[in-house]
DNA sequence: TTAGCACATGCCAGGGAAGT
DNA sequence: ACTTCCCTGGCATGTGCTAA
């Protein structure tokens, strides 16, 4: 195959010479744009596809328009993104975009500079996934292209939208439901990064203290770090299991940690929930599975995706008042508890 | 009314010309 | 020699116009 050059470049007018017709014509096929015979667009259409003709993104962005936007997830980890993701690229397909996923690393500057070259590559708006900046770093990114972000909560944000569970009542719920099962002695776990206001565990835990507190028994709130690297978390969990003041209950705010604590909890020997009651969060394919079947609340991850996208379409359509929406959890009630 | 055309437009990179 | 300014090429799109 010959490498592009200018002079055997395909582009719309090798299309339209080829069509014997004019470059607005191809245009119009294109775009599905109105005044068009079938008689034109098949004869366009054969040409294009003869051709093997794409229309170039760097043009279109001169118009205004790439039809890309981009994702930026915080890392692969997290069993709860393919879902989000999926729901999102589901909707913004539909609507005639293409979606391109950046990973952000958990690092702040690897995350800005995934923002800024996507920026740069002209797309039209961006899904922010948990991202690790925010407040003013957000702002002054939101005010260069549409920002939808998701799993972070910022409900005062005007350059911005964001789309979340509604973590708060996730919390309850879960909490709820161990109070009602019977357990009294009820710890949180949460995660040991750095404490940023709009983090998700943030609501969880509040959450977690509105249902201890409905029940009087804010007296034995008791929130517990673990580490989100895996081989300090495994030993952690290991130490919390041993410890003579261990919990009878569980809210864990995320399957991240819900899941290695039920599988370490069993390989010590230990009944779940026989010897420990445990609710988690995010409800994500492992928790589902049959040898974990840990109860978990479901942030309806796909739901979010798409209403996520709902809200960057409009954004990219022009509009400027934000939308901060909460979607209400749903809890996978399942024998753990 | 409809189909299709011509042309201005958007913005950036690169190149040439003019100025320091 | 270097900087600044201006012009042009690159490509897809959308408006306004014409012919049928």
């Amino acid at each position: 195959m010959d490498k592009p050059t200018r002079a055997n470049r395909i582009t719309i007018r090798t299309v339209a010479e080829d069509a014997g017709v004019s470059v607005a014509a191809v245009s119009k096929v294109l775009r599905n744009a109105y005044g068009v015979s079938d008689a034109l667009r098949e004869n366009v259409m054969r040409s294009i596809e003869k051709l093997g003709y794409r229309p170039s993104t760097a043009a279109r962005g001169m118009r205004g328009r790439t039809f890309s936007v981009g994702v930026l997830l915080i890392d692969m980890e997290n069993p709860f993104l393919p879902k989000l993701v999926g729901g999102f690229k589901r909707k913004m397909a539909a609507a005639g975009y293409n979606t391109l996923i950046g990973v952000g690393e958990a690092r702040t500057h690897v995350e800005s500079a995934l923002i800024e070259s996507m920026i740069d590559m002209r797309m039209d708006g961006l899904l922010l996934i948990a991202p690790r900046l925010a407040g003013k770093a957000l702002d002054q990114f939101a005010r260069q292209i549409p920002v939808t972000v998701v799993g972070h909560h910022e409900p005062d944000a005007v350059a911005f939208d964001t789309a979340n569970v509604d973590d708060e009542k996730g919390g309850q719920l879960a909490t709820a439901a161990l109070v009602q099962k019977g357990y009294r002695d009820i710890a949180m776990i949460r995660p040991t990064t750095e404490r940023r206001p709009g983090d998700v565990w943030h609501k969880r835990e509040a959450g977690y203290r509105a249902a201890l507190s409905g029940a009087g028994l804010s007296h034995t709130a008791r929130i517990l770090d673990l580490s989100e690297r895996p081989d300090e978390m495994n030993l952690e969990i290991n130490a919390l299991l041993e410890r003579r003041d261990r919990p009878e209950a569980i809210f864990c705010w995320s399957d991240i940690h819900g899941v290695p604590l039920i599988n370490l909890a069993r390989k010590r020997g230990m009944s779940v929930p026989g010897d420990l009651g445990l609710v988690s969060f995010d409800n994500t394919a492992p928790a589902a599975m049959p040898l974990v079947d840990l109860a978990s609340i479901d942030q309806q991850a796909e739901h979010l995706g798409a209403i996520a996208a709902k809200q960057l379409l409009s954004r990219i359509e022009g509009r400027t008042q934000s939308h901060h929406q909460l979607v209400d959890p749903v809890f996978a009630e399942r024998p753990s508890y």
